[in-house]
DNA sequence: GGATGGTTACTCGGATAGGAGGTGTCCGAGTTCTAAGGG
DNA sequence: CCCTTAGAACTCGGACACCTCCTATCCGAGTAACCATCC
């Protein structure tokens, strides 16, 4: 099992939206250039997450990206969800049925056990997720991480975030 | 993210191979009719589980496969790694450094927050995952599921279980 | 000087090729069972 | 009747195409800013 590797791509994307100050937006050119990443292939994925409700985007000159809600409400499930898709990683084909003696499908209402247990792990897996918010990776960021790292990251922002339209 | 499709024919085999009775095997092709799926894809699969240590092969005629150990100490966890291999499904590609401002590797000495969320995330489903035992599933499936189903899978068992060699 | 219209440039959005990995299949190596032949 | 031996059949094991989905790219629609023009 693999995550897709655009996962990565919009949590760091998502990560520098947070530093925005309300209203204002980053281009997608400019976060593609942020993570050397191809323009065109990251707007893919940012309109995933546009379409999730997790971004907002504005069209025209000055326009861009910025999130839609408060990073505190935003986690990291919500984005694995919005590139990854909702349909669980287990997915059960029933191939308990597929046996050479047919038994009526009465004999099969209960769920299947492997299905039930493996969602059940899964479970696990997306609360740890839910549990993960993306505020709480910022601020461990600005506490923790190396302080140029985190000077480039404010500086990047200060260049290209763009105020909201005052109309 | 999704699971390989062999990762539930993998645990239904090992869940039918827990009902023999020591020693015993079942040859692969039965597992794949029992199942309705192709003996040489499923053989993949199976090899893939012989490989890792859960399984044993006998070759020959009379041969087959077997648990390697006790159903108690086989966990889900087991069997997904086995099939899907040990790599995590996140995967870093330290896209922070790739940015146009260059930072020297001293910078990133800290491992990158994001990945280590992610990880944590991910350290919950394997723990889940290695919770859920392979004899439970199969001490549930006895207990809790329809009758005729439980008749149906130890009656293949009966037919294609094959005693251990008395040489 | 202020308002207005047109132009321009920049943005997002969706539709279109390429490639890696899972899916499905085939044939070969090895081992045991079977059966025939000889003692 | 028992032993030996050659054959055959069945098993696993690894190597080879196919196909789906992720990756990567392009071009078009829309919008706001900009600027020249007119009042």
């Amino acid at each position: 099992m693999k995550l897709s590797e655009g996962v990565e791509a919009a949590i760091h994307c998502a990560a520098s939206l947070a530093g925005l100050e309300e209203g204002a937006t980053i281009p997608g050119s400019a976060l593609a250039a942020q993570f050397g990443l191809s323009p065109s292939y990251l707007l893919k994925h940012l309109q995933a997450l546009a379409g999730a409700g997790i971004l907002e985007s504005v069209p025209g000159p000055a326009g861009g990206y910025r999130l839609a809600r408060a990073a505190e409400r935003i986690s990291l499930l919500d984005i694995v969800v919005a590139v990854e898709g909702p349909q669980p990683a287990f997915r059960c084909g029933e191939i308990r049925r597929n046996g050479p003696v047919k038994l009526p499908d009465a004999a099969y209402v209960k769920p299947c056990g492997i299905k039930v247990a493996m969602l059940r792990a899964e479970k696990a897996w997306r609360m740890a997720l839910a549990a993960e918010k993306l505020s709480t990776i910022v601020a461990d960021f600005r506490k923790d991480a190396d302080p140029r790292s985190v000077a480039a990251a404010c500086a990047f922002v200060a260049q290209h975030g763009r105020p909201q339209k005052t109309s």
